[in-house]
DNA sequence: ACTCTGAGTCAAGACGGT
DNA sequence: ATAATTGACTCAGAGT
DNA sequence: ACCGTCC
């Protein structure tokens, strides 16, 4: 579940590291999306009746619908999404994921109950739980896209230390998501929500790494240990450690090895045979595929394509579907244009240098970073 | 009294006409 | 073959 | 801003 409590934290100690920003000001630029977390949150939340949206024959259209539509928006403000796919979660998470796989079994046995019962809001409410993208998701996902001329990129590992990847590699401005975990694997900037922004005329929410690492005056080692004491995906935590505890012992004594030294472990004992070390070892050197060997280019939509699959295969309507190609087609020249207006119009920003860097992807590649490649 | 943890629960999109 | 989220909120109870 | 509809 992310970082626990990360958000309220630096809300707390690094205010600062968070500015609201207006949607229109991301006009040109490049975003690095989580591809199945959105596709999950389709799913789950594009439902008429209860049920997911679907075709004739039965074929779930929700997330589709969900894509279509949000990627257009962005697109239309200028903003050049692209979208990344999960690959293996690492064996770290297995914990983790027997968790969750017990409470879907659970929920399986609510919901045969309630079916029974005949408690159709129950059932729901368990559907709804029982979400889940499967690969045909994915797929379908992946074909609307590469019609749509948007790029999309498949992860070895996580999806998110994949975009992270991207970002300090030049190749996007931030990463657009809800999960704090971005933060961990140490995205110069994390974006949350960019999409909603407009219709629900909520601000943007930027945050800038080093300026959390200097809110909180940790180095990003610091920072990773903190994020673990927290809570991560990947390992327990220090029963009785939360989040103030933990800054203010990682900020004293400046990494996990040390907190265990000077707490008194009766009172707080670590869980047994804590793997912290392996958690902090991911998110150092994720499994990503390197950013100077990804290449992201947006395009424009292969219309008659896009009509045949969603309209033919998936009942879309047939005007509305063309309406958002035309949609496509007159935000991509835009953004383009909007990109050289703004570079020179922010004269003394310091962003600029980013927004240089991000043109110029890959012209220079970065230093390699030793290979950490994982191996399993 | 106050602070904090940790367990459990919930809800989750976007369009277009009015 | 096979899997697959997350954050916000509340509340009880333990610790300081 | 609300609400029925999208497929």
């Amino acid at each position: 579940m992310g970082i626990h409590n990360l958000a309220k934290l630096i809300a707390d100690f690094a205010p600062s590291a968070m500015k609201e920003q207006e949607m229109k000001s991301y006009f040109g630029r490049k975003i690095a999306i989580d591809a199945s977390m959105c596709i999950y949150q389709f799913l789950i939340a594009v439902r008429s009746d209860g049920a997911q949206l679907a075709n004739e024959d039965g074929e779930v259209t929700s997330h589709l619908v969900g894509l279509f539509y949000r990627t257009i928006r962005m697109i239309d403000n200028g903003i050049k999404p692209a979208y990344v796919f999960d690959g293996k979660p690492p064996d770290l998470k297995s914990g983790e994921l027997v968790k969750r796989k017990e409470r879907r079994q659970e929920a399986e046995k609510e919901l045969e109950k309630a079916k029974e019962a005949g408690d159709t809001e129950n059932v729901q409410k368990f559907e709804r739980r029982l979400v889940r993208a499967t690969p045909q998701h994915n797929e379908d996902c992946k074909k609307l896209l590469k019609l749509m001329g948007i790029p999309y990129v498949e992860a070895p590992g996580e999806a998110e230390a994949q975009c992270v990847a991207l970002v300090n590699g030049d190749k996007v401005y931030g990463v657009g998501t809800e999960d704090m975990d971005a933060l961990t694997f140490g995205t110069k900037v994390m974006l949350r929500q960019p999409h909603t922004s407009e219709a629900k005329k909520l601000p943007v929410q930027e945050y800038s790494f080093n300026k959390v690492l200097e809110g909180l005056n940790l180095s990003h080692e610091e920072f990773i240990d903190l994020c673990i004491l927290m809570g991560c995906d990947y390992c327990g935590t220090i029963r009785g450690i939360g989040p103030k505890r933990a800054i203010e012992l990682i900020q004293k004594h400046k990494n996990i090895e040390a907190v265990l030294e000077n707490i008194d472990q009766k009172k707080y004992p670590p869980p047994e045979g804590w793997l912290f070390k392996q958690a902090r070892e991911l998110f150092k050197h994720p499994d990503v595929t390197p950013a100077e060997d990804i290449e992201l280019k947006w395009t424009d939509p292969d219309e008659e394509g896009v009509v045949d699959f969603m309209c033919k295969r998936f009942g879309f309507n047939e005007e509305r579907i063309r309406n958002g190609c035309q949609k496509l087609k007159k935000g991509r020249k835009g953004a383009t244009q909007g990109r050289l207006d703004s570079f020179f119009t922010v004269v003394a920003n310091k962003s600029s240098n980013k927004r240089k860097a991000e043109e110029m992807n890959g012209k220079k590649s970065k230093k390699a970073k030793g290979s950490f490649k994982k191996r399993k």
